[in-house]
DNA sequence: GTAATTTATGTCAGCCGCTGACAGATGACA
DNA sequence: TGTCATCTGTCAGCGGCTGACATAAATTAC
């Protein structure tokens, strides 16, 4: 039994702790209307110690979504070659909601209550947007890596681009807020993909001739 | 002469008087480095009344860009209306562009050091695209106008969706730093533009037979 | 099982962004 | 010139966040 000691059960024990209090807090009182020291006080712990496990109060928020870009990025690696990246794109989507359908309850939850609060907290939003895109760049490298071309190809920079503005247009047009929602947000996405697909010529996001290249900083 | 009054006339010199101190403090130091007192120093004026004029550190940095979205707004609305969304988005930016190759020079030099600033800003950049966001509505209303649609139909989203990652890919794959570069900045855009073009299926950002309505919040 | 070492936590002091309240200065207007 | 509206400075204070130091707890070595 390779169980990690009883110091790194302790600390993941108090992290989620934490997380769990002030997504109760915030979904009572508001983010802004939260102070750290209410949080820390409902785990019994000194503010001090908040911040040895969380950089800033927004990362306690969205700590959560955190994980589900992280599942996108290797489901991403796992798809095959042949696979036009738009659609490898598509299909890695899909699997992450297919694991919150199929995941851990409270982890599912815990998504959700984040996803809601991001929504009415414009100062989250943006952070979650910044998480995002910062997100976006490893795709880019993912995608120009199947590809074969560089990281500066705008073929890439494009391509993920775009789906992320699918994704973005999929969240903002449909609002789940339990599991139960779930299927009827695949779908919405579904349709969105769809609509995507009817409006791009086949192949488009496929390389050709090498005529897109762009160097950085030009 | 409907010339404003000396009241309004040194309100407007401070605010640009601030402006200009913070970019310059900003680029110097850095902008966490850069403390709001040490900008209200600069320009001989208290701490309190610096918050007067912004409400926060970063709108100060970003008092820039903004200008920029509503020349971008008042051209989209001045386009024909003949005119599908992605083309007309796309002569609308061209004209910020235009305005700011054929702009005031100072006020052209606030928007590039900004620019620079946002790049090397984590905090700035996610402020940035958040304003850029909320913006992103106002586009998707007006063209929902424009092609009478509801704002809640999928095809108005999606459009200006495509468009401002298209404009991002934009930013992301050339810094223009002085004046000078403006002109090539314009060429990359129009490159972006045309990939986008040629991957899109024409006719694909204009409203068909009424299926992809959405309402919201569902 | 105890001692030595590492690591997590609490306490304290303090900076910085930001705000409300009040008082004094300054431009607007008759 | 005097009244009024508005802008500005001062002060006190909250909340996010950090460094430094001491203490407590878990891990490791003996």
């Amino acid at each position: 039994m390779n169980q990690p000691g009883l110091r790194e059960r302790k600390k993941r024990k108090t992290r989620l702790a934490l997380i769990d209090a002030a997504l109760d807090l915030f979904a009572a009182q508001g983010y802004e209307a939260t102070t750290v020291d209410q949080i820390a006080a409902a785990v019994d712990v000194s503010p001090r110690t908040f911040f040895r496990y969380f950089a800033t109060k927004e990362d306690v928020a969205l700590s959560s979504p955190v994980d589900g870009q992280e599942v996108m990025l290797r489901e991403l690696a796992a798809r095959p070659a042949e696979e036009p990246p738009f659609v490898a794109l598509g299909h890695a989507m899909r699997a992450v909601v297919t694991a919150l359908q199929e995941g851990d309850l409270t982890e599912t939850a815990r998504f959700l209550k984040t996803r809601e609060l991001v929504e009415s907290t414009p100062a989250l939003f943006a952070g979650s947007i910044r998480r995002m895109m910062e997100n976006e760049r490893r795709l880019i490298a993912e995608i120009a890596r199947r590809e074969s071309t560089s990281p500066d190809d705008l073929l890439p920079h494009f391509a993920v681009s775009l789906f992320t503005a699918v994704a973005r247009v999929g969240f903002e047009s449909c609002h789940p807020r339990s599991p139960q929602d779930l299927p009827a947000f695949g779908e919405r996405l579904e349709q969105i993909l769809a609509l995507a697909e009817r409006s791009l010529r086949p192949g488009w996001d496929r390389p050709r001739s090498g005529a897109d290249a762009a160097r950085p900083g030009g």
